[in-house]
DNA sequence: CTTAAGTGTCAAAAATAATGGGCGACGCAT
DNA sequence: ATGCGTCGCCCATTATTTTTGACACTTAAG
């Protein structure tokens, strides 16, 4: 959805015209009317001031989008995608679900199996799980730790990680991360 | 935090020089270069372009904030507490977690146990999980799903919903929710 | 009907951002 | 030391955005 598209919208939903924006906001009228028709590209200083009249902020404005829309709520162990290799196993919930947020995955280690050194690709987001079966051995940031079944993790995904099944039978993490990459 | 700066960190965490992010976005050196320096506010327009190079998406790169600095990654079994009441247990992973942006919770269902009808009081928001043990009865909007170990879903928050532990042994759910309400 | 205040839009001037070229500084190989 | 390639920064010109000051339209009141 464009800019100008966006803010059309979120005006019109705090009952805002234009010109009251622009008195709250310090710029004119005129300015909002092109940018809502897509005429000029605003500023990023223009349009913090736009959403300061709202109020709302650039992260909140930029995240805002329609409902997802979805007819199917339910996928079953056999649709999930695997997104693993070798020893591991990643099955993939609600991977026909359109601009989801969030990324749940069944990871599935093999004894002696690890997720590998992580590259520091993402500059943002979080990651937690729980380990529902088996003995994992998490690193995070130079930390290690030792998770049994029932224990969990959060942190973030930006602080470099990796898993490392060191018990003798399977074990299985249940974990989600967002913003859902790929 | 200002746009320049914030531009900056993502590029360098991309390990992107600021031709390099010119010669992948299509702009200018010198324009990355005013723009870190906060010398010029980047329309738009500019710094979705930019952010293509990295690549980012402009609500990723507002939302971005320094990374949440927490000690604790690891949230062992016994230090999860429990929201639930009656025949279900919720054990919350990572509840001292500040600013989190999800929230993922261990249910655990008592034979017969329900989680009640959810009342509509979120206006955004997704929720995923996966059935780890026993048989549950999921109800979205209406459908009703019986998921047995293995099978996950993924629904809107904006739905009714609710979940009923239908088989004669204890049920659990590994869950995750965005955002992290309450 | 007339007036006044509201709406969004438009065109030309003023202000701001983006480009293209050039600068000194650094690391690295010759 | 010299050349080579890259780094980020600076500046004058060009391109784009923003303001200014209109315009046409709608609504409600006199």
């Amino acid at each position: 959805m464009d800019t100008g598209t966006r803010l059309k919208l979120v005006r019109e939903r705090n009952k805002l015209s234009q010109r009251e924006l622009a008195r709250r906001s310090g710029l004119t009228n005129s300015t909002i009317s092109q940018i809502e028709q897509n005429r000029v590209s605003p500023s990023v200083s223009s349009l913090k001031k736009l959403l300061e009249g709202i109020p709302m902020t650039l992260a909140e404005f930029f995240s805002f989008d329609e409902p997802p829309r979805q007819e199917r709520f339910v996928f079953r162990a056999v649709e999930q995608p695997d997104l693993g290799s070798g020893g591991l196993r990643l099955l993939l919930v609600g991977a026909s679900v359109e601009g989801r947020q969030m990324r749940m995955l069944r990871e599935l280690y093999a004894p002696g199996a690890d997720s590998g050194e992580e590259p520091i690709v993402h500059t943002e987001g979080e990651e937690c799980g729980l380990v529902t079966r088996g003995t994992i051995e998490l690193r995070v940031d130079g930390q290690v730790s030792i998770l049994n079944s029932g224990d969990g993790y959060y942190f973030p995904t930006t602080l470099p990680h990796s898993f490392k099944n060191i018990g003798q039978d399977e074990a299985e993490i249940i974990s989600a991360n967002t913003p859902a990459n790929f």
